[in-house]
DNA sequence: TCCATTCATTGATATATGTCAATATAGAAT
DNA sequence: ATTCTATATTGACATATATCAATGAATGGA
């Protein structure tokens, strides 16, 4: 695909969808359509909030978001979504309960479907409920390593590796611009602010990092991947 | 249900099947027992291991296992599963590798199925598609629960946490007999075998649990929650 | 029964990490 | 420009937690 995404009021020729409904047919798309929101969010603004009820399947068209656990006086960001991905909380399926908030970090688009038309399209479509399993499934993976990444590794690992997250991730670029705040580096990386703001002063400092206003740059991944392995 | 679930060589009519099971016809729990192993396990023999091809899904019909990510120089206990339960790794759906090893923590028995079978099932049969969302929903929760715990908590709150989990959601007693070893409590708690025996110790000398060879009893269920609660 | 091996326990010590407080910087608003 | 606010940075300090080493207890074979 090459060019930006285009948002279009009609979903089968909007090129904001996100890939698992590909295996939905024209008819399929026709029914997500209908019951389709689209909104715009500013940076900072609450999508949704831990302990709502959810009755939303949410795809960020344009924009930028974080989902994040509301925990013991802090918050652990489980990820930041970008287009053109979306945010099905696993408590759709359990008590239409959100186990997770979610808000935006930069200014953001949204389109907003309802979770019974999702729900029904599992049921009859086979192919798309597998896409949808494959879904989870990755999503799932990627909890493992964060886990770990989390509990077994000191903080230069964990900070090494929510760079490449960032990196490789979601800014798919390496001189990137850190739209995100310090705040939510260490969130990401279940650290203080200030625990994560030395590390990246000793990366600047040894070369492996450059950071020039918001315009990071890992200057040695080989190096950071040596970080990243040694925990 | 009363009485120990029984184990009979045909799934229709055996009572170690797990409860997503129910949503199968006859017909379709005959497929599964076509393609079926019942294996024995002692304890601390390994059911399978992290990163060999996934072929089997695992229902533990008696004994207890514990599933663990191997990671950097320690184990994370994921879950300990008991009959009757299985074990359906993220990887099935993505490139049929485990990405977590599996042992019996005492004397167990399982069946094998094979996957195939298994995902031929969730394509065919929305009702137990859907029992099957539902799982992984509830699994994806324990996990966020898991890693709130694990990141933002300290290790009285983190120990705490693993007591309970063993008494309620996998003894189902109170006074229970501990079968896991104290690297196991360890390693669900996220710290060093010698912390996690300190925290032990402080908690018999305050009273709130008592520690009789290997019957474990809390004695105060409302100061070891508010341990939890206070992290 | 004794040995050998694993598991549990305890103490002493080092260190990773959080907390608190102070200052600096940058953006937004007036 | 000036003030105001939120964010970023730095330093000093307290402490939670791991590591290392030694010992004790328990378990299973021969």
């Amino acid at each position: 695909m090459n060019g930006k995404p285009v948002f279009l009021s009609n979903c089968a020729d909007c090129t904001c969808k996100t890939s698992i409904f590909k295996s939905l047919s024209k008819e399929e798309l026709e029914q997500i359509n209908t019951g389709k929101f689209h909104v715009a969010y500013k940076a900072g603004e609450i999508l949704f909030k831990q302990g709502t009820p959810s009755s939303h399947f949410v795809c960020i068209t344009t924009g930028l978001a974080k989902i994040y656990i509301e925990g013991y006086g802090k918050n652990l960001i489980l990820a930041l979504v970008k287009p053109v991905d979306y945010i099905f909380g696993p408590g759709v399926y359990i008590d239409n309960k959100h186990y997770y908030s979610a808000s935006a970090v930069e200014d953001s688009t949204a389109c907003l479907v309802d979770t019974s038309i999702f729900k029904k399209l599992i049921r009859s479509n086979p192919d798309f409920a597998e896409d949808f399993i494959k879904r989870i499934s990755r999503q799932t993976l990627f909890n493992f390593e964060q886990v770990i990444s989390l509990t077994q590794k000191q903080m230069h690992g964990r900070i090494a590796d929510a760079l490449f997250y960032l990196s490789e991730k979601i800014y798919s670029a390496n001189p990137f611009n850190m739209s995100i705040s310090r705040q939510d580096l260490a969130d990401i990386s279940g650290m203080s602010k200030e625990s994560a703001i030395r590390i990246l002063k000793e990366f600047k400092e040894e070369g492996i990092l450059s950071v020039d206003g918001n315009i990071f740059e890992i200057l040695s991944i080989k190096q950071l991947k040596q970080i990243s392995e040694t925990g």
